[in-house]
Parts: C-alpha cells; structure tokens; sequence
RNA sequence: GCACCCGUAGCUCAGCUGGAUAGAGCGCUGCCCUCCGAAGGCAGAGGCCACACGUUCGAAUCGUGUCGGGUGCGCCA
C-alpha cells in the first residue's frame, strides 16, 4: 500500500508522461529532483511540488507554462480539491476531505505496520555499535553510541532494510593482558593472600572480583608463582567472557540486542589480517615503507622504521598507515582493516557508530574498505559527539583510570530505560549534549519523553473512559470529522515520509523530533474541548462524533507507538 | 601542524535530497480547570541564521575562505 505522499509523486509522474504523450512537452527522463512535500506555510494549501521549476529548463519553457500544463492534469484528480500555481511556479494542491479520511483509514489498517517502507529494498545493513572494550562493565560514555546505533538499526528495519548488530570485541592487544594480570591479583586476592593497593597501570574495579575468585574456585592455586606464560592466556579468555557477559547485561538493560558478536582474537588466529593483506599488496596498496617523521612537536624517541604501510593517502588520508608493528603483531588498524573486509563480504552496506574520539581513524578505515571491496560497499562511519553528564548544573566527574565512573546501569536504574533512550535521541549525533540528572527525570514538558508518552496516556485514558461511559465505538462515520479534527491527520500522514527521509540519511533522532510535534498537535486539539465544549471528545449524548473522534485519536496514538517502538521507548497507557 | 564536528532567539536546540513571511522548549508578560488527565493549552515580546565571497530563478541549507568553540591524531586500542 502506497503512502499518501508516494501516490501524489505517482500522480505527478503520470501528468508529465500525459503531457509528452499530448506533444505538449519533450521527454523529460531526469525527475529525481522534483518534490513533493507540504508547504512550510499551512496556508498555501496541504501538499506543493517544485516540478515545473526543476523541469522547466529540460522542457524548454517557463516554469509558470509548464506549470499551468501540470495544473490542469493534477486538478482533474480525485484528491484534490485545488490546485494553484505560486510564485515563480510552485504547485499548490488542497486535497479534499475524503482523501485524508481515507488516509485516517488506512493508518488503522496498517496499524503497526503504517509508516514501514519498502525503500531498502530488503537489502542487508550491518550496524556495528557500542563494541566497548571488554575491561570493565558500560558506562555512560558508551551509552549514546549504544542508543543512537540501536534506534538506527531499527529505523533501518522499518524502512525496508534487513539489518544485522553486530559488536566487535576488541579482545587482542595490550590492554586485555592488563586484564588478565588484573584478574590474577584478584585471583591471588581471593586465595586469601594480602594484594594490598591495586598498582598502577592495572584495573583496580572491583568488578574483578568474582572472575578472580571463580578461577581461584577452579584451579586453586596452580597458577600462583608461576610464569605469566602459564596462565596468561587462561586468564585473558576468562576475564573477557566475563566482561562481556556484563556488558550483556549492561546492554539489555536498555533493551540492546546485538545479532553477532565478532571477536579480533578470533580474527587473526584465522589469519583474515594476512589474507586482507595478500589482496592489498596484489594492487599495490600495501608497501612496506617508513613512516615520515611526526610534524608538530618534536618526539626524541622517534626513529625511522620499515613497516608494511597501506596506502591510504591515495583516498584521500594525510599519511599512509601501518598494518603491522616493528615487532610483527598487527596494528589495530590492521586487524580492523581485515574485520571491516570480512563484514562487508554477508552484507550489502556497512555503517559504524563510533565515538567522536575514533574521528582520526576515520579516513584510513574508510579508504580501506574502499579498497578492499572496489567501493561497491557503501561505508559509513557515523561518528556519536560526547555527552556530558551534569548534575545539579555541575559536571559528574570521571576518571577511568581510578575506577570512578559513571556506570549505564547505574544511570538507567535511576532514571529508567525510556528517559536514556528518548534523551540520547533528541539532538542529531554529531551534535554535542549535556545530560542533566535533574532535568532528565523532571516529568513536565520540559521534558520530551514525558510529553510524548503523555500523549499516548492520555488517549488511551480517552479510550477508557469511553468504554466506561457505554459508547458505542464499533462503527465510525468519518463524514462527521471537519476540517479541524482532519487537521490532526495531516501531521499523521507525514510519518511515512519522516521515516523515509530519516533512514535515507541515517538519522533517527528525526523521529523524536516528529513525535514530539505530532503530540504538541494532539495536545492541542485535546484542549479546544475546554473553552468549546463541542469540540470534546468525550460527549456521551454524541456517540458518534465521540466514536469518530475517539477513532481519530486512536490514529494518532498508533502513530506515537510506531515511532516509539523505532526509539525502543514504551508507549505508556497510564502515567 | 593537520583532520573531523559545531556556530540559528537571553539559554538549550530543530530546520527534511536548496524553496515562499526562519521554528520549538525553557525563561519573561498576560490569559484558560464547577469541563475528556493543567504532567496540558492559548496569546505576546524576542533573530544581520558567526562573517565574506561564489553557484542558483531562489541559500540557514551547497562550495571556497576567514574567525570562534569542541574533539582527536604520530608503530595504543
């Protein structure tokens, strides 16, 4: 079933055809600029289009001529009431009352599914996000990511994409065998032996404490004393399942799934780093070189190295990158180089979500994939700007090193799942944000989760109290809703194409902005009833208008939930 | 030094692939509950869209440059 929006682009489509076919005007084949959308003042009419001024030039005439030629198709049509042409040749069309309470129908009819769309042709998007390193349970600085990368994928999915999360588990490297000596004092520790102050460069969480104790529990003191040869890589294995069994939990606790979890260990122990390099140094895009001397500040340590170097200056990045160290392992970038190469091979079309810290690596990762898939992937890095964590109007202190942080789970337990989620979705990502304690919980329209679930409360509550009253709202006489309640369906029919646009450019805090302004509309309508009484909703000796207009409302409160559910926020019955 | 992001009302921010008279919340001023949830609504004041050029029929939006703020970068992950 074709949105409102998508049948009036038809509609235009059909009329230039009709007018080429008529010898009124050439072949006009390039269209992809034409719009249709409404108009930012509500008094030139519901929906506008640019055509005649896109196309005028192709058809070789002005675009207030070509215009009229569309005019006169576009006003035989059965939706519209009018049509007009305004200024330097805009499209004005009023549709009529019919087609918006057709539209009004057919939200019912599709219910859940109304504004789903069949724009990414069910083509496969891999979202990775959140991937935090497995040393320590979430915190805040991992939530937005977390959020804003969980609400994409599920934008993505209703507009058509088969989508597939995935976490990358960064557990090669240094900082998981500082993990692993972390645990081991932990381990000695619950052996009964006095560790004294954690030392410096080590973990001191005491999130550590139970992996130490249940390898303690399990070996006993077989590894006490002995080279770290012997247990290292026990410990390392052990102490990361555990971390991301936490982060699990961390992460559904704001209702995050991932569909697979890739680990870098895993990575290289199948030698992808080695094949990725294989394909790169085939095309001349790994050489081993030296790096050129660091600009800037003078560094005395810095000495000339051959290293296996890609390319990356050729797509556009300012120095080519090392895939391996001087004393052979591989780079982070190397490996990461081999996993981006190897999600690329199940999926049509990558996107990441970093932290706004990655923003160097940025170009060199893109080049790659560029490089490694001929640029038929498309690639995006969506980089999530900090947040800032206030309270009482002062910034929470954090310090990762000390241990003190802000814990996710400490934070959702405070002030709940659906306050992080819609918080962290209503400022685009690239923009930075405070989160306040204070205000985050205030339930006021300050605060715009609380309005939008205010909104579908209270239409549910209007539901409930119909009930009670004995209406009967088994049939509805759309013919009695006027232009004011139809007023209402016109935000509502925007939602589609709100989806759309939102998918198309990756970004889903869109959503939370429409919400809040269709519920501001619904807020609205609801409180004519308090200077005229005529316009309640609720008029027992009225069963009709109250059946139609209840199922107005209903509409509207679909529509909330829908986008709700692509936020992963609860649409509440009662507050 | 370089790269990326941001600069819109007193404050916090929207502004859709360029479109008509630039929007919302907070704060400020005044109204609206014997009445469906006032956790709400209505009205008013408040703007050189950082600045300058350029592209265009048309620019807050695109391009270039300048200024201001933030973040990051050198065989870490």
């Amino acid at each position: 079933m074709s949105t409102l929006y998508a049948r009036f682009a038809d509609y235009v489509d059909a009329a230039l055809d009709a007018l080429t076919q008529e010898g009124s005007i050439p072949v006009l084949a390039e269209r992809g600029a034409v719009t249709i959308e409404p108009p930012r003042d509500p008094s030139h009419g519901d929906l506008a289009t640019n055509a005649a001024m896109v196309l005028s030039k192709a058809a070789g005439m002005n675009p207030r001529a070509l215009a009229e030629l569309l005019v006169g198709k576009l006003a035989l049509l059965g939706d519209v009431a009018s049509a007009e042409i305004a200024g330097p040749g805009f499209i004005n069309m009023r549709l009529t009352d019919a087609c918006w309470r057709g539209e009004l129908a057919a939200i019912h009819a599709q219910g859940a599914r109304y504004g789903r769309s069949v724009q990414g042709a069910g083509k496969t998007v891999n979202v990775e996000y959140v991937s935090a390193n497995p040393t320590g349970p979430m915190h805040m600085g991992h939530c937005r990511g977390a959020v804003v990368g969980d609400a994409l994928a599920a934008l993505l999915e209703y507009a058509g994409h088969k989508v597939v999360r995935e976490y990358y588990v960064n557990d090669a490297g240094g900082q998981v065998d500082v993990l692993a000596r972390s645990v081991h004092l932990r381990y000695r520790e619950a052996l009964g032996e006095d560790i004294g102050a954690i030392p410096e460069g080590l973990y001191p969480g005491e999130y550590l404490l139970p992996v130490g104790q249940k390898l303690a529990a399990e070996h006993g003191d077989a590894f006490v004393g002995k080279p770290e040869a012997d247990w290292l890589i026990l410990f390392r294995e052990t102490a990361v399942a555990a971390m991301m069994d936490m982060i699990r939990d961390d992460l559904a606790l704001l209702g995050i799934h991932h569909d697979v979890f890739s680990s870098e260990a895993l990575v290289q122990r199948q030698k992808k780093p080695e094949a990725a390099e294989a394909v790169l140094r085939a095309r001349g895009l790994v050489y081993d070189g030296v790096l050129e001397a660091p600009k800037g500040e003078v560094d005395p340590d810095w000495e000339p190295v051959t290293l296996p170097l890609f390319r990356s200056t050729q797509f556009g990045d300012d120095q080519d990158r090392p895939i391996k160290k001087s004393d052979g392992s591989w780079t982070y970038f190397g490996a990461d180089l081999a996993y981006h190469f190897q999600k690329s091979a199940h999926a049509d079309a990558l996107i990441n979500i970093w932290g706004a810290d990655h923003t160097g690596t940025v170009k060199r990762i893109k080049a790659a994939v560029t490089a490694l898939t001929n640029g038929e992937k498309p690639f995006d890095v969506k980089l999530v700007q900090m947040v800032r964590l206030l309270r009482d109007g002062e910034p929470v202190k954090m310090s990762k090193r000390s241990g003190n942080f802000v814990t996710l789970a400490d934070v959702v337990r405070e002030v709940g799942k659906d306050v992080v989620r819609f918080t962290m979705l209503t400022r685009k990502a690239d923009a930075q944000m405070d989160f306040d304690f204070a205000k985050v919980v205030e339930a006021s329209k300050d605060n715009p989760v609380f309005y939008v679930q205010y909104a579908h409360a209270r239409i549910a509550s209007l539901r409930r109290k119909i009930v009670e009253a004995g209406v009967d709202t088994r049939s509805h006489d759309l013919s009695l809703l006027d232009s004011e309640d139809l007023e209402l369906v016109k935000l509502a029919a925007q939602f589609p194409r709100i989806v759309e646009s939102a998918a198309a450019n990756r970004e889903p805090h869109r959503i939370a902005f429409y919400l809040y302004d269709l519920a501001a509309v619904f807020h609205a309508y609801y409180n004519l009833g308090n200077d005229r009484p005529e316009r309640r909703i609720l008029m027992v000796n009225q069963p009709a208008l109250t059946s139609v207009r209840l199922f107005l409302g209903l509409a509207i409160g679909q529509i909330i939930a829908n986008g709700l559910s692509i936020m992963g926020v609860s649409a509440a019955e009662e507050m």
